[in-house]
DNA sequence: TTCGTGCAGTTGTATGTACAAGTATGGCGA
DNA sequence: TCGCCATACTTGTACATACAACTGCACGAA
């Protein structure tokens, strides 16, 4: 196949590039190396370099050092705007708690692949989570992760993301899924590991166990569900108003008085199951104004594994959360769906491992001292 | 100029880059021929026609077979779509310490206004900084809200910032400023922050007091120097080996490992004044370690008034830093930077307020219990 | 004057070599 | 079994050379 005047250069790209176009390499394939280019197509190295280059420069390809050339997805090919250059995320807060380190996994694999990243919270408020919803729709991100607003409400924004699918846009979910949005999510196991933590107290020979967890979104709702479930298994009863549900609007107030006046009983629990860290810190204050210590009156799981955790007056005793990791698979798994729509992403879910530190100890064990 | 371990060509894209952005080539003035750059920069011609290639590609060249290279007009250089809807933001860390709290606080005012955000972190890595200018450039980002990786080391990244100038997107800068680059920046006042930490233990009668200072950006040094200057201002001796200073790569071990050395000398430092809070932490286990007790055997002073502060085992005596709001005003300034070309914006220095919690006690006074 | 030719100078295409730097793998030894 | 190292293979950088294609200009011929 001659064509002619066409410099060598450009033949071998209209050659790969007719590879492409007829769908013959798929997405993330490896090419043939730039030596073995050259020695089929009779052109040295150099030339082939300078093809590849073209074809990289108009996203097309992309090469690795030491891997090989690669078929960039269809995205990077267009090339234009920022349209498939940028995923958007939404969580519920930025600054706080674990969801810095899950930014920041996600960060890091989008920074390595070129991508940008759109930024927004809802601190928990549906309106905002719609208004961040309605800007990166505008802003024309190529894939979106996020973190459900208060996901055990329903959805009040499901055309939102009616309108990211008809485009074509690709989402994922983390924490927690939206049930009537089929999409993949990455959560950890919620209910296993309340269990687990409840167990462990149990084990630890405590009978009379409280439980307190945030209700408005789906990871309180599934850790209470673990909480009863070990409580059931192990036939251990439950105390009248041992167990608190509470909101993000009043978390800062409303368990801790709970706790207050649960702690001041006569049949007081020894052992609390906690949300999260934010909450079994929150608590310890609780405690230590009942007059009472942790362990040696009263044992406190957390859950999540903060940096809370271990900064904490006493060390909590909780569960792993995989936050950096997730972040990174979150937006590994969301690139792969970008470039493959016909891709069938499984969800991730995670089993949190229980962390034993200072805040659980045996019941009738070590006394204060 | 010397570019340590810079490929040649690129250290020529540097050389013509710098031309542009300083005005020395006007648009469509001609450039010296590839040979003569050959020569004059001791390189050969593929290797100049390499760097060419890619400024071309960037759209700050042209070039004409038969005629010569050209200095492309700036409109030509690639304007970004999102220029006037986005902003950037580059911060050290994403995820932890106080910076979640800035890019909450310029996240809220730039959802307020309708505006995106582009997030990027560069692990105070140089290198990754300069991808995250990159990126912000090619994502055309109205805007730039910037940190300064490493500001005590200069500023290699130089280049990408006066790109930015050249197609006129104002930046600011949180937490330092790179001298030679003349923009508004916000920062806290860390000299008289930790002349004002330092006052507060010599008012409390102490006399060994060592500084940990990590003096690979300004901040450090310049709480270094204010504690020098209380220090000096009250007459109070330096201890030998009292001043330590450390860089972001050793944080995690090597001023631990040097409190201990101290701590267990004939003549131990009575108090020691923190680059921050989250030092302060890593302190307070070393200490502990030490088989001493803060604050009777021992004071310590953070430094931003971080969540560490309260968390911590000891509450933490510490100077406020603004957080939230040094990430509101940040967004503030740069909208109206972006909005009108010709505001002259003004730093804004805050200054840090002591907060004195349990960390601090005056020597001789509190025996243990 | 006008046209054309040749020439010097420019960028474009093409090939060759060599070494640096990064990745993946298999084997070897502790 | 684990970790280390040598090795083979990849792309990246840099140099040298040659010729093609094109521009602008000077010079000479019609």
């Amino acid at each position: 196949m001659t064509r002619g005047g066409m410099p060598k250069y450009l033949q071998l790209k209209h050659e790969i590039l007719s590879w492409l176009h007829r769908g013959e390499r798929k997405p993330h394939e490896l090419l043939p190396s730039e030596n073995e280019l050259a020695a089929r197509f009779g052109m040295s190295r150099q030339t082939v370099r300078q093809t590849l280059a073209e074809l990289e420069q108009e996203g097309y390809l992309y090469r690795q050092r030491g891997k090989g050339t690669f078929v960039a997805p269809p995205h990077f090919a267009k090339a234009g705007g920022a349209a498939g250059t940028a995923v958007g995320m939404v969580t519920t807060y930025i600054s706080d708690y674990i969801f810095p380190h899950i930014v920041r996994g996600a960060e890091a694999v989008l920074r390595a692949r070129g991508m940008g990243l759109y930024l927004s919270s809802t601190d928990n408020d549906k309106d905002r989570e719609r208004e961040s919803l309605r800007m990166m729709l505008d802003r024309g991100v190529g894939g979106l992760i996020i973190e459900p607003t208060k996901s055990a409400e329903g959805n009040p924004n499901l055309d939102q993301y009616l309108a990211f699918r008809y485009r074509g846009v690709p989402f994922v979910m983390i924490n927690a899924r939206y049930p009537e949005l089929d999409c993949p999510c990455l959560v950890v196991d919620d209910e296993a590991g309340a269990y687990a933590a409840t167990e462990h107290v149990i084990r630890l020979g405590h009978r009379r166990i409280a439980g307190f967890f945030k209700t408005d979104d789906l990871q309180g709702t599934r850790r209470m569900k673990g909480y009863l479930r070990a409580m059931k298994r192990y036939g251990v009863p439950i105390l009248p108003d041992g167990v608190v549900t509470y909101a993000s609007h009043n978390k800062w107030t409303y368990p801790v008085g709970k706790a207050g006046q649960l702690l001041r009983r006569e049949e007081r629990p020894t052992a609390i199951v906690c949300y999260n860290d934010e909450l079994a810190v929150a608590l310890l204050r609780a405690v230590r104004e009942a007059g009472l210590a942790v362990p040696d009156d009263l044992s406190i799981v957390g859950f999540d594994d903060s940096t809370l955790a271990q900064a904490a007056e006493v060390k909590l005793t909780t569960l792993t959360h995989p936050k950096t990791e997730m972040g990174e698979r979150a937006a590994e798994m969301l690139l792969r769906l970008m470039a493959d729509p016909t891709y069938e992403a499984e969800d991730v879910i995670y089993t949190p491992e229980l962390v034993v530190r200072e805040s659980t100890r045996a019941v009738g064990v070590g006394a204060r001292g």
